[in-house]
DNA sequence: TTGTTTATACGAATATATTCGTAGATTAGT
DNA sequence: ACTAATCTACGAATATATTCGTATAAACAA
């Protein structure tokens, strides 16, 4: 498969992902309580989007009872580095330097995050 | 506004604001020429989404003459900045820290960028 | 048992993004 | 001047994403 032909998540199914990445199993109802925290969306809602990842492949269902009980298919870090890339190229014209450096220009990191940062260019500048 | 309701542009948006921000000022047959290369789009759909984009106020255009000139309205910085937040938020669970890693691990960075990167990590770290 | 709550299924409405055909105006080439 | 090439405007088709109403079945509580 190609790069580009690669998993694309709709802004809706990445919320649900990062849930299911975090939880793990779950419920609709699971996931939908966690949604309305931040989103303003009905039950049937988040049912339907569900349905629809699981059609497509992202998620597993378990209907053996009559509350199905969902889990993701896809990997969180392979996903991750998908975005990343795509973002590195779309948006910062392929540089991952720059990106690097925006996103810690933003977010003032603090002195532990950047010295892990540090150490984790140590390592993979001997290789 | 709220940092949610910032400026959200489209792919196809992203795609010809890179290219105005690369460039500066262009037709639309420069932009549509510089999109081909990658993309399979006729002319007019080029030219159809520059419109919406002045529309939107994201572009400028001048129109003295038959052929019009479009500009760049929004910040690249700022969109950038924007955009690698709402990563982190929604990709990274709010941690800059692994969305720099999974960066720096993807692309092999070369001794060079690692060593800027290095630079800018001391440059922050003494504020 | 009977009514209430809680599920899923499914179709359809709505919203948004992308694409292109066609018409009409302007410019350039001969 | 005449023709071809180039441009904008605009409407509409298509694709995709999001939302919800309603029907129906299962579980539960009294």
């Amino acid at each position: 498969m190609k790069a580009d032909t690669l998993f694309k998540p709709t802004e809706s199914e990445l919320e649900i992902l990062q849930i299911l990445w975090e939880k793990g199993d779950c419920t609709v109802r699971d996931v939908h309580e966690i949604l309305e925290v931040n989103k303003d969306a009905g039950y049937t809602t988040t049912l339907k989007l569900m349905q629809i990842m699981h059609e497509k492949g992202l998620v597993s269902r378990d209907t053996s009872s009559k509350t199905h009980i969902y889990r993701s298919l896809v990997n969180q870090q392979k996903t991750q580095q998908h975005l990343v890339n795509k973002m590195i190229n779309n948006v910062f014209n392929g540089s991952a330097t720059r990106l690097v450096m925006q996103a810690l220009g933003n977010h003032k990191a603090s002195t532990e995050e950047i010295n892990s940062i540090k150490a984790y260019l140590e390592e993979i500048s001997k290789k």
